[in-house]
DNA sequence: CCACTTTGTTTGTTCTTTTTACTAACTGAA
DNA sequence: TTCAGTTAGTAAAAAGAACAAACAAAGTGG
């Protein structure tokens, strides 16, 4: 994705009230129920601004009017609330193991997903399903007849900055792939912003921007899977994602952790994907990749050999998190990804080794929030049809 | 510094305006010579507003009109320059080993400077001393009669992000100082911007901000010193400085390469800085802490043991430059602090470590720019002076 | 010398926000 | 019930900024 201008940025008139509207639009979307007079109040702009802006956002079917406030001595607010019966966005993501597909709400909340599992195979084949796959669930019930602003799609690998291509994806076998122009002819009647972007990088900035209330200033999700990666999304403002001059930013797999240690496929030695990771851990114990890895690992948790494996696993999990700690500092961490389905045994030793060590430097209580995914399925999925309405309404577009 | 807007942001007239004539003056600045109709082309203003916002910047001494320009079968349009005559810009360094004072003009072109020697005392101490030295400074004759814009303060240690609290700077013995505070009465008649920030972060700041023509994305400046560490800052347009939730982004001395390692002050283990840094090398070395680091093994580098030494931590530095190019890719990664002074022992393993491994996992031959240095004295001050323009052009005041 | 091109300014228009005044709707106390 | 006080939202005129178009200035090239 990306909407960077590389030029200077000035603005005219149209600018300027599109960016009124814009920030009107995020802020109900951020805090449902503001009225007109606080958003007034908060955005520093008059309460005639606002109401014109207001309507307008009204009239197009953005908003929606909900009920009165309570009054605190004089007449009472209209609260307002995105109106989000009349969009839908769509998001995928493709990974090692399948496809995962949703449809959501401008809230965020999921109308309609599917699980396709696939092995890996050529990027004409797997356009070609998903394609059939996102044409399936535009018909589900509840997505039907309604408009769809666009079409997100998540990938296992570094993406190239300013245009759509997928630099390369190890666990797929893909290298340099314009994935959206391969899957365009199988959805030739889906309009609206198409946009592709790194698995962990829409995982992160969904993360952050479909919730509400505070928002962190900035957010790290760590997608610990085949391989292992990262996203970085910051501002709370206009939240960016990190990706780097080659979109190389995020790939802590390759980070070294270990000097002299093992190859990685990357031909570096002690990656940290040489330490955790679901290929190392499968090369650990000896698991083919035929088998799923998570499924073959549950049953044998009290085996000492699986239990030490993940330990140290866990150990470099650990590691990382606090190596991104001290490097980048997120005002949060969300680990997710496949493996976090092994629990406590590889967990813990990275809670630990990171709770331990995170204060160390200023010495102060104050911790910065780590938190696991329950069910890491969607998460991409959904932060790229997150991409999708964030490009739209920050966008250079004139959608609404 | 941080002039962080939490509010969701809009804008009215007065706003867009304002934008406009920081968009001009930022474009002169960065390509001196342009001419009016060059702006409204790149800016996509009309001439008419590009026109009235020159005069403005040209009445209030910011800009200056140059020569006329190569016709190209038209009237030749009149370059625009940086008035530099008019204002002054103050930056300054509190080190380790000693105090810089720069003050430089709107360009980054430094008009006087001081390097003064002092062994770590206090904070009061040291604003006393800095507040004379600075005093001193704007008296000298080039710089004598301009208007003083602002100060900026480069510190070796982590910031509180939103407030200027230095929160630890262990090589000074520094613990939560608010040292614009203690500078402040020492230099009453001072006024305009003052900012402080971590020593790397002004570095990387200045190694952007005052550069002319082509200006990369994204720069990491990673100092090496008696301590290790970065700042990165991103944006071609607004940079932006990453400072994280805690001010600990770029603490990058703190990122573990060797599980298990040796003991670091922070009471971890194997942290990028028990193998390189000042201190690391001292320690192992055996050189006490009165003598100059530099100064003593400059002699001393023919010497096995100084190059063994040396070159162990040439190598940690690769890793820890190939690490910060997986994590973060900059688009150019900058290396100062005084240990670039100990040349090729140290900095070829370091040097070679990156360029070997940096292209692996794409496997493009795009490489990333890796520059040394020369002269790292007055970077830091020059940065945070960089800083103090910065933050008026681009900040809520009215300044311009 | 004249047609043509490009730069920069002037003048009046358009667009957006602001100001001010007003209506609406509720609280609480007399 | 009434009425003063308060807050929400709207309407119309006013102000401010950018825009469009015409124009003046200053070159080039035949």
């Amino acid at each position: 994705m990306s909407h960077r201008n590389q030029q200077h940025k000035a603005g005219d008139l149209h600018f300027l009230k599109r960016l009124n509207r814009s920030a009107i639009l995020e802020m109900v979307r951020r805090t449902p129920g503001l009225t007109r007079a606080d958003i007034a109040a908060q955005a520093q702009l008059t309460k005639a601004t606002v109401g014109a802006g207001v309507q307008s956002l009204l009239n197009q079917g953005w908003l929606r009017e909900g009920e009165l406030q309570k009054s605190s001595g004089g007449r009472p607010g209209r609260a307002l609330h995105l109106n989000e019966e009349q969009h839908v966005l769509l998001g995928a993501e493709v990974g090692v193991h399948g496809l995962r597909l949703v449809a959501c709400t401008l809230a965020g909340q999921v109308l309609a997903s599917h699980h396709e599992h696939l092995v890996p195979t050529t990027p004409e084949v797997t356009a070609e399903l998903l394609g059939k796959l996102l044409h399936a669930l535009m018909h589900e019930a509840p997505v039907k007849n309604r408009h769809c602003l666009g079409l997100g799609i998540a990938l296992p690998g570094p993406i190239s900055p300013g245009q759509p291509v997928l630099r390369l994806a190890p666990n797929l076998g893909w290298r340099d792939i314009r994935f959206l122009d391969l899957l365009r002819p199988h959805l030739p009647r889906l309009d609206g912003t198409w946009l592709m972007d790194n698995e962990a990088k829409s995982a992160a900035f969904g993360e952050l921007y479909f919730r509400t209330g505070t928002i962190p200033e900035s957010l790290m999700y760590v997608s610990a899977g085949t391989g292992i990666g990262s996203g970085m999304v910051e501002g709370s403002h206009l939240p960016l994602v990190a990706r780097g001059i080659q979109g190389l930013a995020g790939e802590i797999g390759h980070t070294v952790l270990q000097p002299g240690g093992l190859y990685c496929h990357c031909g570096n030695r002690g990656c940290a994907e040489t330490l955790v990771s679901g290929w190392s851990i499968r090369a650990a114990l000896g698991i083919a990749e035929e088998e799923d890895l998570i499924e073959t690992l549950l049953p044998r948790m009290h085996e000492p050999e699986v239990q030490v494996t993940l330990r140290r696993a866990g150990e470099a999990l650990g590691i990382l998190l606090l190596n991104l700690h001290h490097s980048q500092n997120p005002s949060e961490i969300v680990l997710g990804g496949s493996l976090t389905r092994l629990g406590a045994p590889l967990l813990d030793p990275a809670l630990h080794y990171f709770q331990e060590n995170q204060t160390r430097l200023l010495g102060t209580p104050q911790q910065v929030p780590l938190r696991v995914v329950e069910d890491a399925t969607f998460i991409a999925a959904r932060g790229a049809a997150a991409q999708v309405l964030a490009s739209i309404i920050h966008g250079p577009s004139d959608l609404f």
